[in-house]
DNA sequence: TATAGTATGCAACTAAGTTGCAAATTTCAT
DNA sequence: ATGAAATTTGCAACTTAGTTGCATACTATA
Protein backbone atom coordinates (compact mmCIF):
# COMPACT_ATOMS: atom_id res chain seq x y z
CA UNK A 1 0.00 0.00 0.00
CA UNK A 2 3.01 2.05 0.19
CA UNK A 3 3.99 1.66 -3.13
CA UNK A 4 0.29 3.11 -4.36
CA UNK A 5 1.26 6.33 -1.94
CA UNK A 6 4.72 6.70 -3.02
CA UNK A 7 3.85 6.18 -6.75
CA UNK A 8 1.05 9.09 -6.57
CA UNK A 9 3.65 11.06 -4.38
CA UNK A 10 6.12 10.87 -7.39
CA UNK A 11 3.48 12.37 -9.76
CA UNK A 12 2.47 15.33 -7.57
CA UNK A 13 -1.00 13.78 -7.43
CA UNK A 14 -2.70 14.13 -4.24
CA UNK A 15 -3.38 10.94 -2.12
CA UNK A 16 -7.32 10.52 -2.63
CA UNK A 17 -9.17 7.49 -1.73
CA UNK A 18 -9.84 6.82 -5.14
CA UNK A 19 -6.82 7.18 -6.14
CA UNK A 20 -5.36 4.60 -3.64
CA UNK A 21 -8.16 2.24 -4.58
CA UNK A 22 -7.50 2.30 -8.59
CA UNK A 23 -4.08 2.30 -8.28
CA UNK A 24 -3.83 -0.64 -5.91
CA UNK A 25 -5.83 -2.27 -8.11
CA UNK A 26 -4.11 -2.32 -11.33
CA UNK A 27 -0.92 -2.93 -8.89
CA UNK A 28 -2.13 -6.41 -7.64
CA UNK A 29 -3.82 -6.98 -11.29
CA UNK A 30 -1.84 -8.92 -13.63
CA UNK A 31 -3.51 -8.35 -17.03
CA UNK A 32 -5.14 -5.14 -17.93
CA UNK A 33 -8.58 -3.13 -16.57
CA UNK A 34 -11.48 -1.96 -18.50
CA UNK A 35 -13.35 1.06 -16.64
CA UNK A 36 -16.30 -1.42 -16.44
CA UNK A 37 -14.17 -4.14 -14.11
CA UNK A 38 -12.55 -1.51 -12.28
CA UNK A 39 -15.98 -0.18 -11.15
CA UNK A 40 -17.25 -3.89 -10.45
CA UNK A 41 -14.26 -4.43 -8.14
CA UNK A 42 -13.73 -1.06 -6.53
CA UNK A 43 -15.18 -2.28 -3.46
CA UNK A 44 -15.58 1.26 -1.41
CA UNK A 45 -18.36 1.72 -4.60
CA UNK A 46 -16.50 4.89 -6.99
CA UNK A 47 -18.70 7.12 -8.64
CA UNK A 48 -18.18 6.25 -12.51
CA UNK A 49 -17.48 10.19 -13.55
CA UNK A 50 -14.23 9.85 -11.41
CA UNK A 51 -12.95 6.70 -12.41
CA UNK A 52 -13.11 8.22 -15.58
CA UNK A 53 -11.45 11.05 -14.76
CA UNK A 54 -8.53 9.49 -12.30
CA UNK A 55 -7.98 6.87 -15.48
CA UNK A 56 -7.73 9.61 -17.22
CA UNK A 57 -5.15 11.50 -14.59
CA UNK A 58 -2.95 8.47 -14.91
CA UNK A 59 -3.06 8.39 -18.59
CA UNK A 60 -1.66 11.89 -18.59
CA UNK A 61 0.90 11.20 -15.88
CA UNK A 62 2.50 8.31 -17.80
CA UNK A 63 1.15 5.57 -14.76
CA UNK A 64 -1.01 3.74 -17.21
CA UNK A 65 -0.89 3.47 -20.59
CA UNK A 66 -4.19 2.30 -23.11
CA UNK A 67 -4.37 -0.64 -24.85
CA UNK A 68 -5.40 -1.05 -28.46
CA UNK A 69 -8.32 -3.33 -28.96
CA UNK A 70 -10.33 -4.33 -32.14
CA UNK A 71 -13.81 -4.51 -30.18
CA UNK A 72 -14.76 -1.38 -28.87
CA UNK A 73 -13.46 -1.18 -25.35
CA UNK A 74 -11.15 1.00 -23.68
CA UNK A 75 -8.01 -1.11 -21.46
CA UNK A 76 -5.67 0.28 -19.59
CA UNK A 77 -2.77 -1.10 -18.07
CA UNK A 78 0.10 -0.46 -15.57
CA UNK A 79 2.78 1.25 -17.35
CA UNK A 80 6.66 0.23 -16.85
CA UNK A 81 9.78 2.57 -15.94
CA UNK A 82 10.12 3.95 -19.02
CA UNK A 83 7.01 6.09 -19.25
CA UNK A 84 7.16 9.91 -18.31
CA UNK A 85 4.58 12.62 -18.74
CA UNK A 86 2.58 12.66 -21.41
CA UNK A 87 4.93 10.24 -23.73
CA UNK A 88 5.04 6.72 -23.73
CA UNK A 89 8.49 5.17 -25.88
CA UNK A 90 7.56 1.71 -24.54
CA UNK A 91 6.95 -0.68 -26.86
CA UNK A 92 4.34 -3.04 -25.20
CA UNK A 93 3.16 -6.34 -26.53
CA UNK A 94 -0.15 -7.31 -25.93
CA UNK A 95 -1.90 -10.65 -25.98
CA UNK A 96 -5.67 -10.85 -25.94
CA UNK A 97 -7.33 -14.01 -25.47
CA UNK A 98 -10.47 -14.92 -27.79
CA UNK A 99 -12.05 -17.36 -25.41
CA UNK A 100 -11.35 -15.84 -21.49
CA UNK A 101 -10.69 -12.44 -23.10
CA UNK A 102 -8.28 -11.61 -20.10
CA UNK A 103 -5.51 -9.24 -21.39
CA UNK A 104 -2.07 -10.12 -20.41
CA UNK A 105 1.12 -7.09 -20.60
CA UNK A 106 3.99 -9.24 -22.12
CA UNK A 107 6.55 -6.72 -20.95
CA UNK A 108 9.07 -9.33 -21.39
CA UNK A 109 8.77 -9.75 -24.78
CA UNK A 110 10.87 -7.60 -27.12
CA UNK A 111 8.60 -5.80 -30.19
CA UNK A 112 10.61 -6.28 -33.28
CA UNK A 113 11.74 -3.20 -34.66
CA UNK A 114 8.73 -2.46 -37.91
CA UNK A 115 10.84 -0.54 -40.66
CA UNK A 116 8.48 2.39 -41.90
CA UNK A 117 8.19 3.42 -44.90
CA UNK A 118 10.63 6.93 -46.40
CA UNK A 119 9.31 10.24 -44.28
CA UNK A 120 7.23 8.31 -41.57
CA UNK A 121 8.69 8.52 -38.02
CA UNK A 122 7.75 6.46 -34.97
CA UNK A 123 7.20 7.56 -31.68
CA UNK A 124 4.89 4.48 -30.30
CA UNK A 125 4.29 0.76 -31.95
CA UNK A 126 1.84 -1.72 -29.77
CA UNK A 127 1.46 -5.09 -30.75
CA UNK A 128 -1.72 -6.93 -30.13
CA UNK A 129 -1.91 -10.66 -30.61
CA UNK A 130 -5.08 -12.53 -30.46
CA UNK A 131 -4.80 -16.06 -29.91
CA UNK A 132 -5.84 -18.44 -26.93
CA UNK A 133 -4.53 -18.07 -23.68
CA UNK A 134 -2.34 -21.67 -21.95
CA UNK A 135 -6.09 -21.55 -19.81
CA UNK A 136 -7.95 -21.80 -22.91
CA UNK A 137 -5.72 -23.67 -24.94
CA UNK A 138 -8.30 -25.42 -27.57
CA UNK B 1 -17.50 -0.15 -59.71
CA UNK B 2 -17.15 -4.00 -61.31
CA UNK B 3 -14.79 -4.53 -58.80
CA UNK B 4 -17.36 -3.82 -56.22
CA UNK B 5 -20.00 -5.53 -57.73
CA UNK B 6 -17.39 -8.91 -57.87
CA UNK B 7 -16.64 -8.53 -54.65
CA UNK B 8 -20.13 -8.61 -53.07
CA UNK B 9 -21.34 -12.00 -55.66
CA UNK B 10 -17.99 -13.58 -54.66
CA UNK B 11 -19.45 -12.96 -51.18
CA UNK B 12 -22.64 -14.42 -51.70
CA UNK B 13 -24.26 -10.65 -50.96
CA UNK B 14 -27.02 -9.35 -52.47
CA UNK B 15 -26.00 -5.74 -54.67
CA UNK B 16 -27.74 -2.98 -52.72
CA UNK B 17 -27.16 0.50 -53.03
CA UNK B 18 -25.63 0.80 -49.65
CA UNK B 19 -23.09 -2.13 -49.73
CA UNK B 20 -21.87 -0.60 -53.30
CA UNK B 21 -21.55 2.83 -52.04
CA UNK B 22 -19.54 1.52 -49.14
CA UNK B 23 -17.61 -0.74 -50.95
CA UNK B 24 -16.71 1.92 -53.24
CA UNK B 25 -15.78 3.84 -50.96
CA UNK B 26 -13.15 1.45 -49.43
CA UNK B 27 -11.86 0.52 -52.59
CA UNK B 28 -10.89 3.90 -53.67
CA UNK B 29 -9.69 5.17 -50.14
CA UNK B 30 -6.24 4.33 -49.21
CA UNK B 31 -6.61 4.34 -45.68
CA UNK B 32 -8.70 3.72 -42.85
CA UNK B 33 -12.62 4.16 -42.56
CA UNK B 34 -14.52 4.90 -39.02
CA UNK B 35 -18.04 4.58 -39.46
CA UNK B 36 -18.34 8.57 -38.90
CA UNK B 37 -16.20 9.14 -42.09
CA UNK B 38 -18.75 6.74 -43.93
CA UNK B 39 -21.47 8.85 -42.94
CA UNK B 40 -19.74 11.74 -43.93
CA UNK B 41 -18.73 10.67 -47.08
CA UNK B 42 -21.65 8.66 -48.40
CA UNK B 43 -23.21 10.98 -51.12
CA UNK B 44 -26.54 9.15 -51.25
CA UNK B 45 -27.13 9.20 -48.04
CA UNK B 46 -27.27 6.06 -45.41
CA UNK B 47 -28.69 5.41 -42.39
CA UNK B 48 -26.27 5.31 -39.72
CA UNK B 49 -27.75 1.82 -38.71
CA UNK B 50 -27.18 0.57 -42.63
CA UNK B 51 -24.00 1.86 -42.15
CA UNK B 52 -23.42 -0.10 -38.93
CA UNK B 53 -24.98 -3.18 -40.43
CA UNK B 54 -23.34 -3.20 -43.43
CA UNK B 55 -19.80 -2.91 -41.76
CA UNK B 56 -20.45 -5.66 -39.71
CA UNK B 57 -21.20 -7.93 -42.86
CA UNK B 58 -18.52 -7.16 -44.41
CA UNK B 59 -16.00 -7.75 -41.30
CA UNK B 60 -17.74 -11.34 -40.70
CA UNK B 61 -17.37 -11.77 -44.37
CA UNK B 62 -14.01 -10.88 -44.27
CA UNK B 63 -14.31 -7.97 -46.68
CA UNK B 64 -12.77 -5.74 -44.52
CA UNK B 65 -11.03 -6.07 -41.32
CA UNK B 66 -11.04 -3.62 -37.51
CA UNK B 67 -8.14 -1.75 -36.76
CA UNK B 68 -7.33 -1.41 -33.53
CA UNK B 69 -6.84 2.35 -31.50
CA UNK B 70 -5.81 3.64 -28.50
CA UNK B 71 -8.27 6.23 -28.84
CA UNK B 72 -12.38 5.06 -28.43
CA UNK B 73 -12.62 5.04 -32.23
CA UNK B 74 -13.42 1.68 -34.56
CA UNK B 75 -11.35 2.03 -37.87
CA UNK B 76 -12.09 -0.15 -40.63
CA UNK B 77 -9.82 -1.37 -43.67
CA UNK B 78 -9.70 -3.48 -46.80
CA UNK B 79 -8.62 -6.81 -46.33
CA UNK B 80 -6.31 -8.17 -48.83
CA UNK B 81 -6.60 -11.97 -50.35
CA UNK B 82 -5.81 -14.03 -47.59
CA UNK B 83 -8.84 -12.69 -45.45
CA UNK B 84 -11.61 -15.54 -45.38
CA UNK B 85 -15.34 -15.73 -43.72
CA UNK B 86 -14.93 -15.45 -39.75
CA UNK B 87 -11.01 -15.79 -39.87
CA UNK B 88 -7.92 -13.03 -40.66
CA UNK B 89 -4.71 -14.43 -40.83
CA UNK B 90 -3.24 -11.25 -41.85
CA UNK B 91 -0.70 -9.75 -40.16
CA UNK B 92 -1.23 -6.26 -40.30
CA UNK B 93 0.96 -3.14 -40.15
CA UNK B 94 -1.13 0.26 -38.98
CA UNK B 95 0.17 3.19 -38.43
CA UNK B 96 -1.33 6.09 -37.21
CA UNK B 97 -0.20 9.75 -37.03
CA UNK B 98 -0.56 11.94 -34.62
CA UNK B 99 -0.61 14.64 -35.95
CA UNK B 100 -3.35 14.64 -38.90
CA UNK B 101 -4.87 11.31 -37.41
CA UNK B 102 -4.60 9.73 -41.11
CA UNK B 103 -4.60 5.87 -41.07
CA UNK B 104 -2.34 3.75 -43.07
CA UNK B 105 -2.24 0.27 -43.88
CA UNK B 106 1.13 -1.04 -44.50
CA UNK B 107 -0.01 -4.20 -46.13
CA UNK B 108 4.35 -4.34 -47.85
CA UNK B 109 5.71 -4.76 -44.54
CA UNK B 110 6.54 -7.19 -42.61
CA UNK B 111 5.35 -8.03 -39.19
CA UNK B 112 7.94 -9.82 -37.45
CA UNK B 113 7.00 -12.97 -35.43
CA UNK B 114 6.30 -12.68 -31.59
CA UNK B 115 7.20 -15.50 -29.75
CA UNK B 116 5.09 -15.81 -27.13
CA UNK B 117 5.27 -17.42 -23.97
CA UNK B 118 4.72 -21.51 -23.38
CA UNK B 119 0.81 -22.59 -24.00
CA UNK B 120 0.23 -19.48 -25.71
CA UNK B 121 -0.97 -19.88 -29.43
CA UNK B 122 -1.51 -17.30 -32.16
CA UNK B 123 -4.45 -16.79 -34.21
CA UNK B 124 -3.84 -13.00 -35.91
CA UNK B 125 -1.28 -10.04 -34.81
CA UNK B 126 -1.69 -6.41 -35.21
CA UNK B 127 0.86 -3.79 -35.09
CA UNK B 128 -0.14 -0.33 -34.80
CA UNK B 129 2.54 2.25 -34.70
CA UNK B 130 1.77 5.74 -33.86
CA UNK B 131 3.84 8.67 -34.65
CA UNK B 132 4.40 10.94 -37.95
CA UNK B 133 3.47 9.94 -41.29
CA UNK B 134 5.48 11.83 -44.33
CA UNK B 135 3.06 14.88 -44.49
CA UNK B 136 3.43 15.94 -41.26
CA UNK B 137 6.96 15.28 -40.24
CA UNK B 138 8.01 17.77 -37.75
C1' DT C 1 -6.07 24.59 12.19
C1' DA C 2 -7.58 27.71 8.72
C1' DT C 3 -7.54 28.35 3.90
C1' DA C 4 -6.42 27.91 -0.83
C1' DG C 5 -6.39 24.59 -4.13
C1' DT C 6 -8.05 20.04 -5.83
C1' DA C 7 -10.98 16.26 -6.32
C1' DT C 8 -15.47 14.33 -6.01
C1' DG C 9 -20.30 13.40 -6.93
C1' DC C 10 -24.56 14.78 -8.81
C1' DA C 11 -27.45 16.23 -12.65
C1' DA C 12 -28.05 16.81 -17.05
C1' DC C 13 -26.43 16.22 -21.55
C1' DT C 14 -24.21 14.30 -25.91
C1' DA C 15 -22.66 10.54 -28.55
C1' DA C 16 -22.40 5.69 -29.84
C1' DG C 17 -24.40 1.42 -30.63
C1' DT C 18 -28.42 -2.14 -30.50
C1' DT C 19 -32.99 -4.37 -31.30
C1' DG C 20 -37.68 -5.19 -33.18
C1' DC C 21 -40.57 -4.54 -36.77
C1' DA C 22 -42.94 -2.91 -40.94
C1' DA C 23 -41.96 -1.30 -45.56
C1' DA C 24 -39.03 -1.58 -49.49
C1' DT C 25 -35.73 -3.87 -52.36
C1' DT C 26 -33.35 -7.80 -54.35
C1' DT C 27 -33.17 -12.48 -55.93
C1' DC C 28 -34.70 -16.41 -58.17
C1' DA C 29 -37.83 -19.69 -60.25
C1' DT C 30 -41.02 -19.76 -63.45
C1' DA D 1 -40.49 -10.31 -67.52
C1' DT D 2 -43.19 -11.29 -63.22
C1' DG D 3 -44.53 -12.60 -58.76
C1' DA D 4 -43.36 -14.87 -54.41
C1' DA D 5 -39.80 -15.60 -51.00
C1' DA D 6 -36.00 -13.88 -48.79
C1' DT D 7 -33.22 -10.28 -47.56
C1' DT D 8 -32.17 -5.49 -46.52
C1' DT D 9 -33.40 -1.02 -45.12
C1' DG D 10 -35.05 2.75 -42.21
C1' DC D 11 -37.61 4.21 -38.32
C1' DA D 12 -38.55 4.34 -33.36
C1' DA D 13 -37.26 3.41 -29.15
C1' DC D 14 -33.89 1.87 -26.13
C1' DT D 15 -29.33 0.87 -23.82
C1' DT D 16 -24.68 1.98 -22.82
C1' DA D 17 -20.62 4.98 -22.77
C1' DG D 18 -18.56 9.22 -22.04
C1' DT D 19 -18.58 14.52 -21.11
C1' DT D 20 -19.38 19.08 -18.79
C1' DG D 21 -20.70 22.50 -15.17
C1' DC D 22 -21.16 23.34 -10.63
C1' DA D 23 -21.72 22.99 -5.65
C1' DT D 24 -19.79 20.26 -1.92
C1' DA D 25 -16.13 17.74 0.31
C1' DC D 26 -11.50 16.63 0.85
C1' DT D 27 -6.27 17.36 0.82
C1' DA D 28 -2.10 19.92 1.37
C1' DT D 29 0.43 23.61 3.20
C1' DA D 30 1.62 27.61 5.89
Amino acid sequence: MNAVIDILKENNLSITDGRKQILSLFLKTDGALSHADIEKEAHKKLDRITIYRTLQTFVNKGIIHVIPTTDNSILYALCRDECSEGHHHDKHVHFVCNECHTTYCLEQIDVPQVSLPKGFSEVQTDVVVNGYCAKCKP
